[in-house]
DNA sequence: TACTAGATTAAGTTTATACAAAATATGATC
DNA sequence: GATCATATTTTGTATAAACTTAATCTAGTA
């Protein structure tokens, strides 16, 4: 005796544990929104939304005509939030401390025209900045900024705010591509970082975009030991 | 003079404008969804999943009768594809070759019960196993798994088969929680990677569970200058 | 004043219906 | 038999209407 309603979450539920109990094999085709809203005895929209819900998630494919069915290999994604320094070293007790090392105009070098996809006089502003956690030297920032895109940079005062916060209070969004890898510490990074040169460091790149303009390339550079 | 019907894209589009276009700022609210069907002249779930699906992007706050209101500091997240081995060798042209190395079973050391969650004497598979990329080693996989919940796992066949894949075939789906970090290269992933000692090699380790079960803990090391 | 019960509001969801768009299948024509 | 137009199927989306639920406000009561 089925009191209230089938919800979308239900179905979703459903047709989940169906896939993971094996019920419906990976590659397999699943019945169709009507037959299902059927069995389901609800509305084809709330079949919809759950399907379209476990398409989005990766696990189901759907093609109009064709079908859905479950995916071969369900394609595991992660989302994370991209970290703010401050936030994560203040939300651990420690004290946050920031630095601007240098700042200098440039008229835009090849390899950052490549990465951002310049024209060929464009100027960008390049910072240098460390993060500390208690004194202790935490991430090495080293950051361009194409001033084609936000002239206001120009004029902006990295003394006490960080280049990133400044950013995430100016381009309110924007889309990224991120990398991440190893690095062994160069020279002038056992300087500012205070470790041992060749020493392993965890580094994260970074390319911004909003509307089709660039906006800003960013070397993350982590003290030795870091996790994320 | 509007022709076709407004789509919830649309107003997403809009929407996000407004945001981006400092209209409506950082932490004001927005009109009601019934307003905005007004404005838009559309209907009420048209709104909705518009608003629904930025909220989910994190760029909006919603809660019933307060309303909706942009978020204060749009929490940047990305989502990006668990990268197969296999797969990303392939696809970069080269050719795909897999080495079981070690295969143990233990009584689960005290680091991997803290980590998974496991009983006393619950019993793991060691796998020690290394990929090639046109016969240059490309990754070390150096992995655990609880035969408590995987009990087939004991009887599998590694030889031919990486864990990652068979794991993929057997368990459908499943939660993880991951972690990148640099690591210097130790005494014996030099011997496997053909690396120098103490070269930065990048290194992520996965725990993943599947219906609050401990399955499977692995530390992924990538060869010199491996960007992901 | 403090607290509780109920009213109110806005988001969340379901439903039935309708039409749109993509992908495939079918059949007509050359 | 090949090609192209047309029909069919399935997902995708829009709509109006109704109801649910969480959060807030309000007013009445102790």
């Amino acid at each position: 005796m089925q009191k209230s309603k089938i919800s979308y979450v239900d179905v979703k539920a459903d047709i989940l544990k169906k896939i993971t109990d094996g019920v419906w094999p990976p590659g397999s085709s699943v019945p169709n929104e009507m037959e299902l809203a059927e069995a389901y005895s609800c509305a084809r929209a709330t079949v919809n939304r759950a399907m379209r819900e476990l398409a989005e998630e990766g696990l189901l494919e759907r093609k109009r005509k064709a079908g859905t069915r479950v995916r071969r290999s369900p394609l595991r994604q992660a989302t994370f939030d991209i970290p703010i320094v401050r936030n994560e070293i203040e939300k651990s007790g420690s004290q946050y401390r920031y630095v601007l090392v240098a700042r200098e105009v440039h008229v835009a070098p090849e390899w950052i025209r490549a990465r951002l996809g310049l024209a060929d006089h464009g100027k960008v502003l390049h910072l240098i900045c460390m993060h500390y956690s208690d004194g202790i030297p935490f991430q090495h920032e080293d950051r361009w900024i194409n001033l084609g895109a936000l002239p206001e940079a120009a004029t902006a005062d990295f003394g006490s705010l960080g280049p990133n916060e400044w950013l995430i209070a100016t381009v309110p969004f924007s889309n990224a591509e991120i990398s991440f890898s190893a690095t062994p510490a160069s020279e002038s990074m056992t300087h500012h970082m205070g470790c041992r040169p060749g020493e392993a460091l965890f580094l994260t790149e970074r390319s911004t975009w909003w509307q089709e303009e660039a906006i800003t390339y960013v070397r993350l550079t982590f003290k030795p030991g870091y996790r994320m």
